[in-house]
DNA sequence: TTGTAAGCGTTATCAA
DNA sequence: TTGATAACGCTTACAA
């Protein structure tokens, strides 16, 4: 059936556009063309101020939202980053997330975030799924991915888009990547000089129950080194999985038990513990005080994180200082001068540090 | 400087392509042409076993990744969601970040996420941001919105985008926005009841310190009317901004001062607190202990969230615990249902519940 | 300062 | 079962 030109005034050309104000309807509205909108939203090239003010008049009547989508397309670019998390929920990479949620919309690019739930399995799949989405630039966790996920990083970095792994520095850069954050093993060994320089001599690391919690192990091994090349009796032991203070607390009650009760009490096996994560930590600092442990004479605590609560219990908890959000800010950062100065991104290293309170002692290491 | 037909084949059209294998490519490599491809990736419609075989392998060589802006662009919908939340590092909108995350990612959606830092502002911002991306469905956090805001959520409903808000369940439905959520008032009402079932005729109720956390201001409304109506005394204090555990901390502090010390020391000013959330509760209880308060017999305490912590102090925290997880997961079901169904999203009401522990007192209530 | 033409990589539509 | 063609909404390149 012919339409008729009335008709064609009334619905415009069939089948065109889905519905939204497009570019060309701004235009029309303000008697320019499609181009010259474009250049006036992008701010590139030049307006006449009168035309410009027509824009903004027509912009403001129609309600014109710009389709990053198309745009991108056109212009083999997009302002979009996508990061991979191996959780959200985790306090620790909440504030990640929120640290480059933040750093990148500032600079005017969007988020795209996928959670990984620790698996790389998972990290893969997402990876393959939101790289179709043409991100500017990729976030990952860690160093440790999949064959595939690695050689996917490699030709998405190869083809220009910056790549960044958090959370990890770890020198040989596994694959060249820019890596923002800490180095694992020399916080395993601070957590163990620390531990060695109160003069404690039988020493456990309380190791996450995630089993691809990868940079918990690395302190672990890490801690458990330092601790034997200073001749110290080492235990690396794994927490329960389930609720992670819990699982501290339940390590505090197999060491009782361990020492027997009543009059064939022996002392216990090790005299200071160090844990994966404030939470475990906080779990055995609190059955300590129900078990009669003093800490940090029977028993000293450090923990992974210095969380909010751990200042709060008695006794305060020591415990590692994180730089949760400046990871994200951090990376936000790096990328975001990457893809403006058309560089690759750098990497960064992130201070870290042990904040001593009373559960592992107040009195200064001996020299 | 003309191209010589050598080197036009070496690279092949100018301009062609932003270096990216496209579908193109893989057509080429198969012997096809491009919609046949494309009808395989999808598959949708009819591709013969024999030339499936030979895209797979196309696909495998070329190491293929469909470009979803320009798939969104084609056929004017995208298959990702865009979710505007208040703080993602907070566990609570974490876990329900993570809920959202999970659920969409395995009905194939990708997530797109922004943080509003509980600012109407920044809310509105950040919904021009995700809305050029062409998000297939809208997830924001709460019912109050700034009224730009307003009018683009609306206009993007009415485009048949389906919008969902989070966090809350209130009767009118503001915009007929779909929720998923619960009642605030409700569980203010149920807060008060609880105290008051135990016998307390002097109440507070402990405010965030973050001014636009309008959920908390609910129920603190709610319970202040809940407890005047049933005859008692009730106080809306407001927490001090910064670490929730020292607001909490502090609120006990005057408190004690108030009631005066030594010789002229006088009962407390109220019996029962209840708290916009459980740190802020925790750091009350901990101080609480510290200022010889018994918990409960001279001051009951009930906090909202029941966060990991809660049973785990001594006493432990009676508090209400929420739906975290399940209203991102809900929501993510909600929006696939709708999109999928072409049908409006569907609102949810979650079941929350007073987990009454001994820091209310383990008495039944009397009736 | 503004416009024209072509193309980004995909899918809807119609035809074969 | 496969293909040709024309969009989708925008930007690059070049022209005026």
């Amino acid at each position: 059936m012919p339409r008729s030109p009335a008709l064609a005034a009334t619905e415009r050309t069939p089948r065109r556009g889905h519905g939204r104000v497009t570019l060309a309807d701004v235009a029309t509205a303000a008697g320019v063309t499609a181009i010259t909108v474009s250049r006036y939203v992008r701010g590139e090239g030049y307006v006449s101020a009168e035309t410009a003010e027509r824009i903004r008049n027509a912009i403001g009547q129609t309600g014109y939202v710009p389709n990053k989508t198309a745009g991108g397309l056109a212009s083999g670019g997009s302002r979009m980053v996508a990061a991979l998390l191996p959780n959200i929920a985790n306090s620790i990479f909440g504030e990640t997330a929120q640290g480059l949620a933040e750093g990148l919309s500032h600079a005017g690019y969007e988020l795209m975030l996928g959670s990984t739930s620790y698996s790389m399995e998972r990290e893969e799949e997402q990876l393959r799924a939101v790289l179709g989405w043409q991100p500017a630039a990729l976030v990952v966790t860690g160093r440790h991915h999949s064959a595939a996920a690695r050689a996917l990083l490699r030709a998405t970095q190869a083809r220009g888009t910056p790549v960044i792994e958090l959370w990890d520095h770890h020198d040989p850069g596994s694959e060249g990547f820019a890596q923002v954050g800490f180095n694992h093993d020399e916080v395993g060994h601070a957590m163990a000089a620390h531990l060695l320089d109160r003069g404690h001599r039988k020493l456990a690391y309380i190791d996450s129950g995630v089993s691809e919690d990868f940079r918990a192990h690395d302190r672990g091994v890490a801690f458990a080194a330092a601790a034997k090349a200073a001749g110290a009796q080492v235990q690396l032991v794994v927490g329960a999985a389930g609720d992670a203070f819990d699982a501290g607390r339940d390590v505090i009650r197999r060491l009782v038990q361990g020492a027997g009760k009543g009059r064939a009490k022996k002392a216990l096996a090790v005299s200071a513990l160090a844990f994966a994560n404030d939470h475990l930590a906080c779990g055995a600092l609190l059955e300590a005080a129900r078990s009669g442990i003093r800490v940090p004479q029977d028993l000293a605590l450090l923990g992974f994180g210095d969380f909010a609560l751990a200042r709060q219990l008695l006794p305060p908890l020591s415990s590692v200082s994180l730089p949760r959000h400046a990871i994200g800010a951090q990376a936000a950062a790096c990328l975001v001068a990457a893809l403006e100065g058309d560089a690759p991104a750098a990497s960064a290293t992130l201070p870290w540090e042990i904040v001593a309170r009373e559960s592992t002692g107040t009195e200064a290491p001996k020299r």
